[in-house]
DNA sequence: TTTCTAATGTACGAACTGGTACGTTAGTTA
DNA sequence: TAACTAACGTACCAGTTCGTACATTAGAAA
């Protein structure tokens, strides 16, 4: 495999990183128990031998994608500036910043839903994870006082609750696009209705919150 | 296993039954390559020999769940008696159902997980179940024209979209409460919660029609 | 240049796992 | 009651899969 070039560097941090890279789509695709270490060597440049000298063993390896799968997440959902929008504006915002993320992440999407299969067991094993993904709920929660306060929005809902809504709304999507074109024969990622979706997205959480 | 009696019945119509309902849990808590088949028979009264007769393999076990986990579904979908509502009180009742079908069935929504992550691929074999989930967006497709016939609902609204607008909600409470409770410390199907959930939901959808 | 160690590669083993060959028995039918 | 077959059980095999023992090498340090 590696051999193209015919030469053979050493660098601890490119192999590190491949396996990574590798481990994310191979998990996400096929599962824990389902991904096979010796596909995911025989898809980087190194061996097998690199998983356990790295990482410890297939199960640590996971650990690892899924710590690193949440974490370049939590930069993209700093990305929304909404300061400067009125209220409902600011609101649509932060869903379109959810449902753009979804979309351009599916490997991580499918992380989620692999974990969830097995309980967050292994989630619960990073505890550095549950801090990370406050933060998106902390601007919402900011949005929606502001909303309130402006006598736009209703003032019993939680921000958590808006956030379930959302990322409901765009995990399914992504998550249950087989399925559902299966059923109903609709690509529900298909190009041309993206804009329609998110466009329903907008409308659903700003109608739920209007007084 | 089955020796607590003593005596050894052959019931043909019973091991099948027994061997599908075993797998039901097993395919749905461990994914079908996280499923074992020796793990199935050893649960049973019966042997992993009579998967192979009765179905012939792993792949067309997991076949006959899938298949018998969706037409379950269909007959309770049924129940939902919504003509003599008003509209909007009958697409409150329409999610409710739904709402209700997802809570009570939590190792049918795991399948739906399973073969999502198989990008559908063994539900692409089972034909058959395309036209049973129809039924549901049919009488969803009903409601809606009478509400816009009233003058009630918005008109540019789709059927299948409300559908998934319903769905998701109901799925993702259901299929991601694992790492929702890892990573907000809230459980999504607490008892004291579902009231206020469930209501969260008809609102939304009634507010996301109404003109 | 020599030494030393982090990094890497190879070969192999033990346990697991889906599947099967073959024998046995319950219950029906003639 | 003898014959027959659907239903069932046991033992085993062959391929897979995670993991490891051991050998080797690139490149830094002395």
């Amino acid at each position: 495999m590696r051999a193209e070039t015919g030469e053979r560097r050493r660098d601890a941090e490119r192999t590190r990183t491949e396996l990574l890279d590798v481990a994310t789509d191979e998990f996400a695709d096929r599962g824990y128990s389902g991904a096979r270490v010796d596909e995911i060597a025989a898809r980087t440049r190194t061996t097998k031998r690199m998983i356990y000298y790295y990482f410890g063993g297939k199960e640590q390896l996971y650990l690892a994608v899924l710590e690193r799968a949440y974490s370049e997440i939590r930069a993209a959902e700093r990305t929304a500036d909404v300061d400067h929008l009125d209220p409902t504006a600011a609101v649509r915002r932060l869903a379109e910043v959810t449902f753009d993320h979804h979309e351009a992440h599916p490997a991580f999407i499918k992380l989620v839903g692999v974990e969830n299969a097995q309980q967050a067991k292994h989630m619960n094993h990073v505890a550095r994870l549950v801090d990370l993904n406050s933060s998106a709920v902390d601007l919402l929660a900011g949005v929606l006082a502001r909303g309130v306060a402006d006598g736009l929005f209703r003032d019993d809902v939680d921000a958590l609750d808006v956030h379930m809504m959302i990322s409901s709304f765009c995990f399914f999507r992504v998550a249950n696009r087989h399925t559902w074109g299966a059923l109903f024969d609709r690509d529900l990622l298909a190009p041309d209705r993206r804009e329609h979706y998110r466009t329903m997205l907008g409308d659903l959480v700003t109608g739920y919150l209007r007084k």
